[in-house]
DNA sequence: CGCATTGACGTTAACTTAACATGGCGATAT
DNA sequence: ATATCGCCATGTTAAGTTAACGTCAATGCG
């Protein structure tokens, strides 16, 4: 559990360091066996982080940059599991839930598979594979310019198609947290967002304390035009009730009972 | 080649035929090497009509390919291919292409990753994974209700995406064709492609001749309303003859020069 | 306090893949 | 016409991966 996390921590730092190693390596290097280090890198593998070479590993060729940073944020899955479960009690089935391009939501999506029957809008084509021929979920993507950094399919043709739809709740995420604003680096994406939060009844934002006290380019919305924004323990007992004086109606959501 | 293509053809059916089946039954059952099957499958599973088990495949579960006859108008790859690369006439570097959901587009957009820069329009979710991350191609997703029959997005939200959209060429293939009248059998796809006609300057039909004298439930278009009509030959010179004097631009693709 | 459950890990046999070698076949040049 | 080149399909083998099963420890529960 958390030590097969921090496992894969050490494995993950270790080829980011090195850019290319082989299984053998890691096979030595961490003196367990070959069937462990594939469990482990197939996850990491599957998470996005690294890259199977049939006997080697190599770092994700697009996340060159904040490598570091960039692997810890995604490897914060069991946060980002919490978030998706702690999400789930706002869903119910027969529903339309909409979901945005983010990771976050992502993991919302593995879990609705359980709650049918759902009628389930997005435009991130990772969750478009995830619930293509599923039963019982009627799946609806929304179209628009392929957009490889997130993915997904975004700008006009997409706004469009969200401005025709309706959802009885929409969860997404956001780039950064500053005050009770929340903020979306790219321009055509945030419109998208907005588009998704006019045409959703109720509106869940779900965001790991790391984003909080960070912005980025664009202004989303501010956090008291959702219905429930979840944040990881991290976050903090000053900065919760900072915003819950500031009318926003916050959830802290617990990573793990260790 | 050809050859491949039949072994190819051969294998499916078999699994077809049978559902599931172990990979050294293939073996024995063709006798040629276990290398060649698995070139051969996993070419087959890249199709989409099987999928690989380790130790065995099975069809694919969507019941897209499931009946014969589905798999053989997949698999007619030679006529397929030549009907695609004869579309390419009529596609230039830079510009707007739009693409149903048939296989047979599917077979031109294989052929479109060599004239870029081009922009892509498609409903179908096989092109659209062909299409994405590609340099220099402009991918644009028709969203809307994902229909695993076609394995496409449609309905309202898909028709309203293309009205939106303007294209240089449309390139799209018909259920049906009997006289000078092409039909498609789901009223959600023909009204798709229906938008599509009105979205396009130029218009391209594919057929394979094993399409005539047939018909499906709704009426598409008329013949003459699309600026090409590709069709292979084994559609015979008296039918070719009557369709142009009915005024259809016909042109009659060779499937291989033997 | 058992007793079932879960997750991590190891072991082995079956399976798959990469990489290189072979041979056929058509195309182009001589 | 014949030689040669290059391309595919195929075979062969070694290296690598996976599934399946078993063990063990931690956790949860009556």
């Amino acid at each position: 559990m958390i030590k097969a996390d921090e496992r894969r921590e050490e494995i993950a730092d270790y080829v980011i360091k090195l850019g290319q190693v082989r299984i053998d390596d890691l096979v030595e290097h961490f003196g367990v066996s070959r069937m462990t280090i594939h469990r482990h890198i197939d996850r990491l593998a599957q998470q996005g982080v690294l890259r199977k070479l049939h006997g080697a590993v190599t770092v994700q060729p697009s996340g060159l940059y904040e490598s570091a940073f960039r692997y810890r944020v995604t490897v914060n899955r069991a946060e980002k599991d919490a978030l998706a479960r702690a999400a789930l009690d706002y869903v119910e089935a027969g529903q339309v839930v909409m979901l945005d391009d983010s990771s976050t939501a992502n993991a919302v999506a593995t879990l609705l598979l359980d709650v049918k029957p759902l009628t389930v809008i997005t435009n991130s084509v990772a969750t478009a594979a995830l619930l293509t021929n599923v039963d019982d979920i009627d799946f609806i993507c929304l179209g628009g310019q392929y957009h490889g950094t997130y993915n997904a399919y975004i700008g006009i043709v997409c706004e469009n198609a969200v401005a025709q739809l309706r959802a009885n709740v929409l969860i997404c995420s956001a780039s950064a947290i500053t005050g009770t604003t929340a903020f979306i680096q790219d321009p055509n994406v945030v419109r998208v967002k907005q588009a998704m939060m006019a045409a959703s009844v109720k509106r869940i934002l779900l965001i790991d304390h790391a984003k909080f006290d960070r912005i980025a380019l664009h202004v989303f919305d501010d956090l008291t035009s959702f219905d429930v924004v979840l944040a990881t323990e991290g976050l903090g007992d000053a900065r919760a009730q900072a915003l819950e004086r500031a009318g926003v109606k916050l959830r802290i959501v617990k990573t793990k009972a260790p």
